[in-house]
DNA sequence: CCTCAGTCAGAAAAAATTTATAAATAACAA
DNA sequence: TTGTTATTTATAAATTTTTTCTGACTGAGG
């Protein structure tokens, strides 16, 4: 789980380092605007701590590009800063953050809204088994069947559809697919997710079961939901 | 957009109720504990506000049953009251609360926390749909229907009908359609258009529906708004 | 050995574009 | 109005292109 810290004061830093690293998380940090963009994009953290007074872009700015780029629509956004009126925290948060902490801040309570942020964005985590349709997912097994079958896959079956399996219904593109199973820098071609989703089908349909898998012409395959 | 309100005293319920409505929701309230269990099962609101000190289960002990039933782990919960010690700020997130507020409160900051929670819930709200009439798009899951009828369209004929539906009530000139549709330097001929557009009138109007685009005369097409 | 990941290449399927022709509509003159 | 003509759009069929499927092969690693 990895954070990153925007903020200019080195000292904030340090404490915030110090505070998110004794509860487990990995921690980046970014000077200002500029560096925290770039820094969003090659570290693809999980969470950003995002000061509102930094320079170049300001912490709003961020927050609101954030939020217009689909790709990290969904990431999670906690606001600090030194302005603690009203007007700011509405602000703050009418623009997209999913929290605000005013500064001076105890770091027990801003690791405590930490958690409660990671765990919404993540609903399926804690959860011990994946079940979609007739399909489930045992995460502590590791051992997936459907209806009474049980099914044997391999490992990156087994990353691929649990992969679908978190996101039914929606349609996945190549891209996707491989950013999120194989990783987000490792170069394997496009059709390799094709050959994968056809062993991935062979194994789901061995018995004359209908396809969960759809393909979508020029975008990329879907798990359906029901 | 429906909340409940679990809170004991009466003034602090108008309040709430007052500034709530005045945003457009609708509200029920539950005096105690019991009452809340109760109303969450029958009247499935999309938000509950929770008081920490109420009769008989308290509002801790609720958002900790919330947080466990399966069918309630995703319903958004704001915890608000008196307290305002930071260790009970860290229990009332820890325990599961999207957010804490608390008391005396600033109903703008509220209603701010309440946007924001609600927005992180229904991530799909941001434009992951189109609706135009009866006819349905749904962007992640890439599926097209009119009135209960499923469509299928191919990857033009979809995209397609993505462009006009963003700009419904517009006559859109074959040119405007190649440059959003195919893209800017793609050369095919005007013609193209005019198959495309049979190909998605036919599968918009399989039944005796009424066709929907419109052509113009020596402009264009449009695709009517009602 | 055995399993599995990745690549490749040809087959198959689906969809896009062009072409040719028919139909519809507008413009205009009688 | 009524024909006539020119222009524009509709449609089906043919062709081409794109995309996906599939089986087979290679090599890595237990």
């Amino acid at each position: 789980m990895k954070i990153l810290v925007v903020e200019d004061e080195p000292a904030m830093v340090e404490l915030l380092r110090y505070n998110l690293e004794s509860e487990g998380f990995d921690v980046a940090s970014a000077p200002d605007g500029e560096e925290a963009i770039m820094a969003i994009e090659e570290q693809s953290p999980d969470m950003v701590l995002l000061d509102w007074m930094i320079p170049k872009v300001s912490g709003i700015e961020i927050c609101r590009r954030l939020r217009r780029d689909q790709k990290f629509r969904n990431l999670p956004v906690i606001m600090i800063t030194a302005r603690g009126e009203e007007s700011d925290r509405v602000r703050g948060l009418d623009v997209g953050a999913d929290d605000y902490v005013a500064k001076p801040f105890s770091p027990a309570e801003l690791m405590a809204r930490i958690r409660a942020v990671l765990r919404r964005g993540n609903p399926n985590a804690g959860g011990e088994s994946l079940q979609i349709a007739d399909v489930n997912m045992d995460l502590v097994a590791y051992k997936v069947s459907r209806g009474s079958r049980e099914l044997h896959l391999g490992p990156t079956e087994f990353k691929l559809l649990r992969f679908f399996m978190e996101r039914p219904g929606r349609v996945l593109t190549r891209e996707q697919l491989l950013d999120g199973v194989w990783g987000q820098n490792v170069y394997v071609e496009d059709r390799t997710v094709d050959v994968h989703i056809r062993r991935l089908r062979k194994v789901l349909n061995e018995n004359g079961d209908v396809d969960l898998i759809r393909t979508v012409r020029a975008v990329g395959y879907c798990f359906e939901k029901a």
